[in-house]
DNA sequence: ACCCAGGGTCATA
DNA sequence: TATGACCATGGG
């Protein structure tokens, strides 16, 4: 787990990640990046700023249709206007980053996951990088990049490929952050062009013969 | 014209 | 538990 990360880090550089002004708008983007690319939840985000929307009041206070038309570049926008107003409201009840700080990282894990729209991927995305709490991101990105490292098998469920990084390993927030930031990162440059493929530093340890994304 | 992107919910079996 | 339909824009 260590040398992949350091492979990575040696390929991509540092990512210091989430790619947000404010944690509050890591809440925002970890809902709006929902199966969308980044350039249209930028386009989003740049509508909510203009707005004056971010903000959990500001969100909590405009009717759901006309958030939904603000984010509209982000895809699925009446679905994720509905998840935004539902993220923020639970936020603005719970009294915010000053009383949530004071969480234990599981009983902000559980509340999140209680959250519409709020799923695992996106709860432990809001852990690392808004919270910056010490869990491991699984993403397809993971899944394909450790199953041709040889790492661990691609088809594990969330919650024990999760389990199976953290316990694999013992290091701080940071190096969470960071570690799925690289992989995000990998495979944007390698794992979409095959001939970019070919020149991937993984391929050498990579499982299997073709490494075909 | 098709495929997919840093998913999640809901209905169904 | 495990699939499938659905949401919907923009870039390749």
């Amino acid at each position: 787990m260590h040398r992949l990360w350091s492979t990575l880090r040696d390929a991509h550089g540092a990512q210091n990640w989430w790619p947000a002004d404010s944690r509050f708008e890591v809440l925002t983007g970890a809902v709006l990046i929902q199966n969308t690319a980044w350039t249209n939840v930028e386009k989003a985000i740049a509508n909510l700023r203009s707005a004056g929307l971010l903000d959990a009041g500001a969100v909590l206070a405009l009717p759901q249709s006309d958030l939904g038309q603000i984010i509209r570049p982000a895809g699925t926008f009446n679905v994720k206007a509905k998840r935004l107003q539902a993220l923020c409201g639970w936020f603005h009840a719970e009294g915010g980053f000053e009383v949530l700080d004071t969480w234990s990282t599981a009983h902000l894990r559980t509340a999140l996951l209680d959250v519409h729209g709020v799923g695992r991927e996106t709860a432990d995305a809001i852990l690392v990088y808004a919270f910056q709490r010490p869990v491991f991101v699984v993403d397809a990105y993971a899944r394909r990049i450790f199953g041709r490292f040889g790492l661990l098998p691609a088809d594990l469920d969330y919650e024990t490929l999760r389990a199976s990084v953290e316990n694999a390993v013992s290091v701080d927030a940071d190096w969470f952050n960071e570690f799925h930031a690289l992989l995000v990162a990998h495979a944007k440059v390698y794992c979409r062009a095959r001939p970019r493929c070919m020149q991937c530093p993984l391929s050498r340890t990579c499982a299997g013969s073709g490494h075909v994304p």
